[in-house]
DNA sequence: CGTCTAATTGATCGTGGTCAAAACATGTGG
DNA sequence: CCACATGTTTTGACCACGATCAATTAGACG
Protein backbone atom coordinates (compact mmCIF):
# COMPACT_ATOMS: atom_id res chain seq x y z
CA UNK A 1 0.00 0.00 0.00
CA UNK A 2 2.70 2.22 0.85
CA UNK A 3 4.33 1.01 -1.81
CA UNK A 4 1.75 1.60 -4.53
CA UNK A 5 1.40 5.24 -3.51
CA UNK A 6 5.02 5.91 -3.79
CA UNK A 7 4.73 4.30 -6.92
CA UNK A 8 2.05 6.64 -7.97
CA UNK A 9 4.48 9.53 -7.03
CA UNK A 10 7.28 8.73 -8.61
CA UNK A 11 5.67 8.39 -11.86
CA UNK A 12 4.98 12.06 -11.83
CA UNK A 13 8.41 12.43 -11.37
CA UNK A 14 9.63 13.27 -14.93
CA UNK A 15 13.12 13.84 -16.26
CA UNK A 16 13.27 17.12 -18.86
CA UNK A 17 16.15 18.57 -20.86
CA UNK A 18 16.91 21.67 -21.84
CA UNK A 19 18.97 23.42 -24.49
CA UNK A 20 21.05 26.64 -23.48
CA UNK A 21 18.92 29.73 -24.08
CA UNK A 22 15.63 28.05 -24.43
CA UNK A 23 13.37 28.72 -21.50
CA UNK A 24 12.03 26.39 -19.28
CA UNK A 25 9.33 29.11 -18.13
CA UNK A 26 8.07 31.91 -18.25
CA UNK A 27 7.60 34.90 -15.73
CA UNK A 28 3.46 35.49 -15.06
CA UNK A 29 2.99 31.79 -16.61
CA UNK A 30 0.98 29.33 -14.59
CA UNK A 31 3.04 27.56 -12.20
CA UNK A 32 1.99 23.99 -13.20
CA UNK A 33 5.81 21.89 -12.06
CA UNK A 34 8.40 22.40 -9.82
CA UNK A 35 12.09 21.70 -10.83
CA UNK A 36 15.07 20.52 -9.14
CA UNK A 37 18.05 20.88 -11.39
CA UNK A 38 20.49 18.05 -11.78
CA UNK A 39 22.81 18.98 -14.27
CA UNK A 40 23.79 22.20 -16.16
CA UNK A 41 23.24 26.04 -14.84
CA UNK A 42 20.00 28.13 -15.43
CA UNK A 43 19.23 31.89 -14.84
CA UNK A 44 16.39 33.40 -13.17
CA UNK A 45 15.41 37.05 -14.36
CA UNK A 46 12.70 39.35 -14.68
CA UNK A 47 12.00 42.18 -17.11
CA UNK A 48 10.61 45.89 -17.14
CA UNK A 49 8.46 47.35 -19.38
CA UNK A 50 11.40 48.79 -21.88
CA UNK A 51 13.34 45.55 -21.99
CA UNK A 52 15.81 46.17 -19.04
CA UNK A 53 16.83 43.05 -16.79
CA UNK A 54 17.67 41.93 -13.97
CA UNK A 55 18.48 38.32 -13.14
CA UNK A 56 17.82 37.33 -9.83
CA UNK A 57 19.73 34.12 -9.65
CA UNK A 58 21.49 31.69 -10.63
CA UNK A 59 20.94 27.91 -10.58
CA UNK A 60 23.14 24.93 -10.16
CA UNK A 61 22.73 20.72 -10.07
CA UNK A 62 20.86 20.24 -6.76
CA UNK A 63 18.96 23.73 -6.75
CA UNK A 64 15.47 23.71 -6.85
CA UNK A 65 13.31 25.89 -9.07
CA UNK A 66 9.87 27.06 -9.38
CA UNK A 67 8.52 27.03 -5.49
CA UNK A 68 6.56 29.37 -5.90
CA UNK A 69 3.61 28.37 -4.28
CA UNK A 70 1.30 30.99 -5.92
CA UNK A 71 -0.71 30.37 -9.42
CA UNK A 72 1.77 32.24 -11.62
CA UNK A 73 5.35 32.16 -11.28
CA UNK A 74 6.94 35.17 -10.25
CA UNK A 75 10.54 34.98 -12.95
CA UNK A 76 11.53 33.25 -15.98
CA UNK A 77 14.06 30.83 -16.22
CA UNK A 78 16.31 30.45 -18.94
CA UNK A 79 18.71 27.40 -19.09
CA UNK A 80 22.37 28.60 -19.21
CA UNK A 81 24.03 25.35 -20.03
CA UNK A 82 22.61 22.56 -21.51
CA UNK A 83 20.14 21.49 -18.21
CA UNK A 84 18.16 18.32 -17.23
CA UNK A 85 15.92 18.48 -14.28
CA UNK A 86 13.50 16.60 -12.44
CA UNK A 87 9.41 17.46 -12.55
CA UNK A 88 7.10 17.27 -10.38
CA UNK A 89 3.25 18.73 -11.19
CA UNK A 90 3.01 21.41 -8.19
CA UNK A 91 -0.97 20.25 -7.75
CA UNK A 92 0.23 17.13 -6.58
CA UNK A 93 2.70 18.55 -4.14
CA UNK A 94 -0.03 18.74 -1.25
CA UNK A 95 0.10 15.00 -2.05
CA UNK A 96 3.93 14.62 -1.25
CA UNK A 97 4.24 16.93 1.83
CA UNK A 98 1.50 14.52 2.78
CA UNK A 99 3.96 11.23 2.32
CA UNK A 100 6.76 13.17 3.05
CA UNK A 101 6.65 15.59 5.87
CA UNK A 102 10.05 16.17 6.02
CA UNK A 103 10.00 17.46 2.97
CA UNK A 104 7.67 20.29 3.82
CA UNK A 105 10.00 21.81 6.55
CA UNK A 106 13.03 20.91 3.99
CA UNK A 107 11.27 23.18 1.08
CA UNK A 108 10.59 25.67 4.36
CA UNK A 109 14.32 25.83 5.17
CA UNK A 110 15.13 26.63 1.11
CA UNK A 111 12.73 29.17 0.93
CA UNK A 112 14.25 31.10 4.08
CA UNK A 113 17.79 30.45 2.86
CA UNK A 114 16.96 31.81 -0.17
CA UNK A 115 15.40 34.62 1.03
CA UNK A 116 18.68 35.33 3.13
CA UNK A 117 20.23 34.62 -0.31
CA UNK A 118 18.10 37.73 -1.85
CA UNK A 119 19.10 39.90 0.94
CA UNK A 120 22.22 39.79 0.50
CA UNK A 121 21.91 40.64 -3.03
CA UNK A 122 19.88 43.77 -2.38
CA UNK A 123 22.85 44.37 -0.07
CA UNK A 124 25.03 44.15 -3.23
CA UNK A 125 22.96 46.13 -5.36
CA UNK A 126 21.85 49.10 -3.75
CA UNK A 127 25.64 49.93 -1.65
CA UNK A 128 28.36 47.62 -3.31
CA UNK A 129 30.67 49.45 -5.79
CA UNK A 130 31.57 47.92 -9.36
CA UNK A 131 34.32 46.45 -7.83
CA UNK A 132 32.90 44.98 -4.65
CA UNK A 133 30.19 43.71 -6.58
CA UNK A 134 32.50 41.67 -9.09
CA UNK A 135 34.07 40.60 -6.32
CA UNK A 136 31.30 39.68 -4.23
CA UNK A 137 29.97 37.03 -7.61
CA UNK A 138 32.93 35.23 -7.68
CA UNK A 139 33.31 34.68 -4.53
CA UNK A 140 29.71 33.34 -4.65
CA UNK A 141 30.27 30.95 -7.71
CA UNK A 142 33.69 29.76 -6.01
CA UNK A 143 31.66 28.94 -2.71
CA UNK A 144 28.83 27.32 -4.78
CA UNK A 145 31.32 25.39 -6.31
CA UNK A 146 33.30 24.60 -3.59
CA UNK A 147 30.07 23.40 -1.43
CA UNK A 148 28.77 20.82 -4.50
CA UNK A 149 32.20 19.21 -4.55
CA UNK A 150 33.50 20.64 -7.98
CA UNK A 151 36.64 22.59 -6.41
CA UNK A 152 39.73 22.48 -8.92
CA UNK A 153 41.18 26.04 -7.91
CA UNK A 154 39.61 27.32 -10.86
CA UNK A 155 36.32 29.50 -11.22
CA UNK A 156 34.04 27.99 -13.69
CA UNK A 157 32.08 31.07 -15.04
CA UNK A 158 29.19 29.53 -17.13
CA UNK A 159 27.26 32.76 -18.08
CA UNK A 160 27.86 35.60 -20.33
CA UNK A 161 29.18 39.09 -19.62
CA UNK A 162 25.75 40.01 -20.34
CA UNK A 163 24.50 37.65 -18.02
CA UNK A 164 26.65 39.15 -15.25
CA UNK A 165 26.33 42.08 -15.89
CA UNK A 166 22.56 42.11 -15.28
CA UNK A 167 23.00 40.15 -12.73
CA UNK A 168 25.11 42.47 -10.62
CA UNK A 169 22.66 45.52 -11.93
CA UNK A 170 25.99 46.72 -14.41
CA UNK A 171 26.88 47.04 -17.67
CA UNK A 172 29.12 44.17 -19.85
CA UNK A 173 31.70 47.15 -20.48
CA UNK A 174 32.14 47.70 -16.43
CA UNK A 175 32.11 43.94 -15.98
CA UNK A 176 34.66 43.50 -17.90
CA UNK A 177 36.52 46.54 -16.79
CA UNK A 178 36.28 45.40 -13.85
CA UNK A 179 38.00 41.87 -14.42
CA UNK A 180 40.74 43.44 -16.20
CA UNK A 181 41.53 46.03 -13.27
CA UNK A 182 41.40 42.73 -10.68
CA UNK A 183 43.41 41.12 -13.45
CA UNK A 184 46.19 43.70 -13.48
CA UNK A 185 45.91 44.07 -9.68
CA UNK A 186 46.75 40.65 -9.38
CA UNK A 187 44.04 39.71 -7.29
CA UNK A 188 42.77 37.01 -9.90
CA UNK A 189 44.08 34.97 -12.91
CA UNK A 190 41.65 35.10 -16.16
CA UNK A 191 42.49 31.36 -17.87
CA UNK A 192 40.33 32.24 -20.53
CA UNK A 193 36.73 34.23 -20.17
CA UNK A 194 34.69 30.80 -18.66
CA UNK A 195 37.12 30.00 -15.95
CA UNK A 196 39.38 32.23 -13.67
CA UNK A 197 42.24 31.55 -11.29
CA UNK A 198 41.40 33.36 -7.94
CA UNK A 199 44.39 34.10 -6.58
CA UNK A 200 43.51 36.34 -3.66
CA UNK A 201 40.53 34.46 -2.32
CA UNK A 202 40.83 36.75 0.78
CA UNK A 203 41.40 40.53 -1.21
CA UNK A 204 38.21 39.04 -2.89
CA UNK A 205 36.31 38.53 0.56
CA UNK A 206 37.58 41.87 1.86
CA UNK A 207 36.32 44.01 -1.10
CA UNK A 208 33.06 41.98 -0.64
CA UNK A 209 32.72 42.92 2.84
CA UNK A 210 33.55 46.36 2.15
CA UNK A 211 36.31 46.76 4.39
CA UNK B 1 -6.00 17.30 26.79
CA UNK B 2 -5.55 19.78 23.97
CA UNK B 3 -6.77 22.06 26.55
CA UNK B 4 -3.28 22.50 28.57
CA UNK B 5 -1.39 21.85 25.76
CA UNK B 6 -3.11 24.76 24.15
CA UNK B 7 -2.66 26.80 27.12
CA UNK B 8 0.83 25.37 27.31
CA UNK B 9 1.84 27.00 24.23
CA UNK B 10 -0.35 30.32 24.89
CA UNK B 11 1.74 30.95 27.47
CA UNK B 12 4.69 31.09 24.94
CA UNK B 13 3.36 33.79 23.18
CA UNK B 14 4.23 37.18 24.94
CA UNK B 15 3.83 40.86 23.75
CA UNK B 16 6.58 43.35 23.35
CA UNK B 17 7.08 46.69 23.31
CA UNK B 18 9.74 48.66 21.67
CA UNK B 19 10.20 52.26 21.27
CA UNK B 20 11.03 54.34 18.39
CA UNK B 21 15.19 53.81 16.82
CA UNK B 22 15.18 50.68 19.37
CA UNK B 23 16.60 47.76 18.13
CA UNK B 24 14.09 44.88 17.99
CA UNK B 25 17.47 42.17 17.38
CA UNK B 26 20.64 42.44 15.92
CA UNK B 27 22.24 40.56 12.94
CA UNK B 28 24.29 37.68 13.60
CA UNK B 29 22.18 37.57 16.97
CA UNK B 30 20.66 34.05 18.32
CA UNK B 31 17.32 34.00 16.35
CA UNK B 32 16.23 32.96 19.96
CA UNK B 33 12.43 34.55 19.08
CA UNK B 34 10.13 35.17 16.28
CA UNK B 35 7.57 38.11 16.19
CA UNK B 36 4.43 39.21 14.94
CA UNK B 37 3.89 42.91 14.63
CA UNK B 38 1.03 44.06 15.76
CA UNK B 39 1.14 48.13 15.63
CA UNK B 40 4.03 50.21 14.78
CA UNK B 41 6.12 49.88 11.73
CA UNK B 42 9.81 48.33 11.50
CA UNK B 43 12.85 48.62 9.37
CA UNK B 44 15.06 45.20 8.42
CA UNK B 45 18.55 46.22 7.60
CA UNK B 46 21.62 44.75 6.59
CA UNK B 47 25.61 46.54 6.99
CA UNK B 48 28.79 46.58 4.93
CA UNK B 49 31.66 46.53 7.08
CA UNK B 50 32.10 50.55 6.87
CA UNK B 51 28.82 51.35 7.87
CA UNK B 52 26.55 51.90 4.50
CA UNK B 53 23.37 50.26 4.86
CA UNK B 54 20.53 48.51 2.87
CA UNK B 55 17.66 48.43 4.17
CA UNK B 56 15.50 45.15 2.70
CA UNK B 57 12.24 45.90 4.10
CA UNK B 58 9.46 47.68 6.06
CA UNK B 59 7.47 45.71 8.32
CA UNK B 60 3.71 46.85 9.32
CA UNK B 61 0.91 45.38 11.72
CA UNK B 62 0.26 41.49 10.64
CA UNK B 63 3.66 41.04 9.40
CA UNK B 64 5.81 38.36 10.56
CA UNK B 65 9.23 38.79 11.39
CA UNK B 66 12.30 36.78 12.47
CA UNK B 67 11.34 33.69 10.26
CA UNK B 68 14.76 32.55 9.90
CA UNK B 69 14.87 28.88 10.79
CA UNK B 70 19.02 29.18 10.90
CA UNK B 71 20.71 29.70 14.12
CA UNK B 72 20.99 33.66 13.72
CA UNK B 73 19.11 36.62 12.42
CA UNK B 74 20.45 37.76 9.01
CA UNK B 75 19.49 41.42 9.48
CA UNK B 76 18.89 43.41 12.10
CA UNK B 77 14.94 44.97 13.03
CA UNK B 78 14.39 48.19 14.65
CA UNK B 79 11.47 50.00 15.27
CA UNK B 80 10.32 53.45 13.19
CA UNK B 81 7.25 54.30 15.15
CA UNK B 82 6.56 52.83 18.51
CA UNK B 83 6.04 48.60 18.07
CA UNK B 84 4.00 46.50 19.96
CA UNK B 85 4.88 42.42 19.05
CA UNK B 86 3.68 39.09 19.88
CA UNK B 87 6.86 37.25 20.41
CA UNK B 88 7.43 33.35 20.03
CA UNK B 89 10.48 30.88 21.32
CA UNK B 90 11.76 29.66 18.26
CA UNK B 91 12.66 26.49 19.81
CA UNK B 92 8.88 25.57 20.35
CA UNK B 93 8.35 26.59 16.87
CA UNK B 94 8.60 22.93 15.77
CA UNK B 95 6.26 21.58 18.63
CA UNK B 96 3.56 24.84 17.24
CA UNK B 97 3.58 23.36 13.90
CA UNK B 98 2.66 19.75 15.11
CA UNK B 99 -0.10 21.60 16.84
CA UNK B 100 -1.53 23.83 13.97
CA UNK B 101 -0.38 21.63 10.80
CA UNK B 102 -1.47 24.48 8.62
CA UNK B 103 0.48 27.35 10.40
CA UNK B 104 3.46 25.37 8.91
CA UNK B 105 2.25 25.66 5.43
CA UNK B 106 1.04 29.17 5.89
CA UNK B 107 4.61 30.06 6.96
CA UNK B 108 5.80 28.51 3.53
CA UNK B 109 3.38 30.63 1.68
CA UNK B 110 4.30 33.59 4.01
CA UNK B 111 8.35 33.08 2.99
CA UNK B 112 7.49 32.93 -0.64
CA UNK B 113 5.59 35.53 -1.03
CA UNK B 114 8.44 37.49 0.65
CA UNK B 115 10.99 35.53 -1.83
CA UNK B 116 8.80 37.21 -4.86
CA UNK B 117 8.91 40.56 -3.03
CA UNK B 118 12.74 40.49 -2.71
CA UNK B 119 13.19 39.69 -6.34
CA UNK B 120 11.05 42.75 -7.37
CA UNK B 121 12.96 44.80 -5.21
CA UNK B 122 16.15 43.48 -6.88
CA UNK B 123 14.79 44.65 -10.30
CA UNK B 124 14.14 47.78 -8.63
CA UNK B 125 17.89 48.50 -6.85
CA UNK B 126 19.61 46.96 -10.24
CA UNK B 127 17.97 48.45 -13.34
CA UNK B 128 15.45 51.44 -12.20
CA UNK B 129 16.07 55.09 -11.90
CA UNK B 130 15.93 57.21 -9.37
CA UNK B 131 12.91 58.25 -10.17
CA UNK B 132 11.20 54.69 -11.08
CA UNK B 133 12.51 54.05 -7.24
CA UNK B 134 10.79 56.47 -5.59
CA UNK B 135 7.49 55.90 -7.40
CA UNK B 136 7.70 52.48 -6.57
CA UNK B 137 8.64 53.21 -3.20
CA UNK B 138 5.09 55.18 -2.42
CA UNK B 139 3.11 52.62 -4.97
CA UNK B 140 4.33 49.83 -2.21
CA UNK B 141 3.15 52.01 1.04
CA UNK B 142 -0.06 52.80 -0.93
CA UNK B 143 -0.50 49.20 -1.37
CA UNK B 144 0.27 47.92 1.93
CA UNK B 145 -2.01 50.22 3.26
CA UNK B 146 -4.67 49.85 1.52
CA UNK B 147 -4.08 46.12 1.85
CA UNK B 148 -4.56 46.50 5.99
CA UNK B 149 -7.79 48.43 5.76
CA UNK B 150 -5.81 51.95 6.08
CA UNK B 151 -6.98 53.77 3.05
CA UNK B 152 -7.50 57.40 3.25
CA UNK B 153 -6.63 59.00 -0.22
CA UNK B 154 -3.14 60.08 1.43
CA UNK B 155 0.16 57.81 1.79
CA UNK B 156 1.39 58.10 5.28
CA UNK B 157 5.50 57.77 5.84
CA UNK B 158 6.29 56.81 8.63
CA UNK B 159 10.42 56.37 7.76
CA UNK B 160 13.34 59.15 7.60
CA UNK B 161 14.07 60.35 4.33
CA UNK B 162 17.47 58.47 5.24
CA UNK B 163 15.49 55.10 5.60
CA UNK B 164 13.85 55.50 2.37
CA UNK B 165 17.55 56.22 0.52
CA UNK B 166 18.72 53.23 1.75
CA UNK B 167 15.78 51.09 1.00
CA UNK B 168 16.26 52.27 -2.29
CA UNK B 169 19.70 52.59 -2.59
CA UNK B 170 19.69 56.68 -2.86
CA UNK B 171 21.21 59.31 -1.19
CA UNK B 172 18.81 61.19 1.14
CA UNK B 173 19.49 64.44 -1.85
CA UNK B 174 18.27 62.53 -4.06
CA UNK B 175 15.16 61.02 -2.20
CA UNK B 176 14.75 64.79 -1.93
CA UNK B 177 15.46 66.17 -5.27
CA UNK B 178 12.98 63.38 -6.28
CA UNK B 179 10.29 63.62 -4.15
CA UNK B 180 9.88 67.65 -5.37
CA UNK B 181 10.48 66.97 -9.00
CA UNK B 182 7.28 64.51 -8.89
CA UNK B 183 5.50 67.43 -6.77
CA UNK B 184 6.46 70.01 -9.65
CA UNK B 185 4.74 67.40 -12.48
CA UNK B 186 2.17 67.16 -10.05
CA UNK B 187 2.11 63.39 -9.58
CA UNK B 188 2.34 63.49 -5.95
CA UNK B 189 1.09 66.46 -3.30
CA UNK B 190 3.41 66.72 -0.48
CA UNK B 191 0.94 67.57 2.31
CA UNK B 192 3.90 67.73 4.90
CA UNK B 193 6.92 65.40 4.78
CA UNK B 194 4.98 62.56 6.72
CA UNK B 195 2.61 62.50 4.89
CA UNK B 196 1.64 63.07 0.80
CA UNK B 197 -1.75 63.00 -1.40
CA UNK B 198 -0.74 60.86 -4.44
CA UNK B 199 -2.62 62.54 -7.04
CA UNK B 200 -1.14 60.73 -10.25
CA UNK B 201 -1.50 56.90 -8.59
CA UNK B 202 -1.62 55.62 -12.47
CA UNK B 203 1.53 58.02 -13.38
CA UNK B 204 3.20 56.35 -10.38
CA UNK B 205 2.33 52.41 -11.93
CA UNK B 206 3.31 53.81 -15.40
CA UNK B 207 6.77 55.09 -13.87
CA UNK B 208 7.38 52.00 -11.56
CA UNK B 209 7.18 49.60 -14.02
CA UNK B 210 9.54 51.40 -16.89
CA UNK B 211 6.41 51.96 -19.49
C1' DC C 1 40.23 31.14 -43.69
C1' DG C 2 35.86 34.09 -43.55
C1' DT C 3 31.77 35.08 -40.91
C1' DC C 4 29.44 36.07 -36.75
C1' DT C 5 29.04 36.97 -32.08
C1' DA C 6 31.14 38.00 -27.65
C1' DA C 7 34.50 40.52 -25.06
C1' DT C 8 37.71 44.21 -24.51
C1' DT C 9 39.27 48.83 -24.80
C1' DG C 10 38.77 53.81 -25.64
C1' DA C 11 36.46 58.44 -25.56
C1' DT C 12 32.83 61.00 -23.82
C1' DC C 13 28.57 61.80 -21.26
C1' DG C 14 25.07 61.97 -17.56
C1' DT C 15 22.77 60.32 -13.50
C1' DG C 16 23.15 60.35 -9.10
C1' DG C 17 26.77 61.25 -5.34
C1' DT C 18 29.39 64.55 -2.53
C1' DC C 19 30.10 68.67 -0.12
C1' DA C 20 28.19 72.80 1.68
C1' DA C 21 24.72 76.06 2.95
C1' DA C 22 20.06 77.44 3.72
C1' DA C 23 15.36 76.44 5.13
C1' DC C 24 12.43 74.11 8.14
C1' DA C 25 10.96 71.59 12.11
C1' DT C 26 11.04 70.35 16.95
C1' DG C 27 11.92 71.06 21.51
C1' DT C 28 13.65 73.59 25.86
C1' DG C 29 14.01 77.08 29.10
C1' DG C 30 13.52 82.11 30.15
C1' DC D 1 5.64 83.92 23.28
C1' DC D 2 10.13 84.18 21.94
C1' DA D 3 15.21 83.04 21.87
C1' DC D 4 18.05 79.51 21.09
C1' DA D 5 19.74 74.88 20.17
C1' DT D 6 19.45 70.51 17.63
C1' DG D 7 18.26 67.70 14.03
C1' DT D 8 16.04 66.91 9.48
C1' DT D 9 14.94 68.18 4.88
C1' DT D 10 15.65 70.94 0.95
C1' DT D 11 18.36 73.31 -2.38
C1' DG D 12 22.65 74.53 -4.80
C1' DA D 13 27.31 73.86 -6.99
C1' DC D 14 30.39 70.59 -8.42
C1' DC D 15 32.24 65.94 -9.09
C1' DA D 16 32.88 60.97 -10.18
C1' DC D 17 31.45 56.38 -11.08
C1' DG D 18 29.54 53.82 -14.14
C1' DA D 19 26.77 54.30 -18.67
C1' DT D 20 26.78 55.15 -23.45
C1' DC D 21 28.55 55.18 -27.97
C1' DA D 22 32.01 53.47 -30.94
C1' DA D 23 35.95 50.90 -32.55
C1' DT D 24 38.97 46.95 -32.05
C1' DT D 25 40.21 42.34 -30.76
C1' DA D 26 39.35 37.67 -29.56
C1' DG D 27 36.71 33.30 -29.89
C1' DA D 28 33.61 30.04 -31.99
C1' DC D 29 32.04 27.59 -35.91
C1' DG D 30 31.31 26.38 -40.76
Amino acid sequence: MQGTEHDHLRQMLTHVQFDPHSTIFHEAEDADYVFNVTSGSVKLYKLLGDGRRQITGFLFPGDFLGLALNATYSYTAEAIEPVTACRFPREKLEKLFDEYPRLEKRMLGMAVDELAAAQDQMLLLGRKTAKEKVASFLLMLARRQEHRGEESGMIHIPMSRSDIADYLGLTIETVSRTLTQLRKEATISLKDNRHIEAVGIDMLEDLAEGL
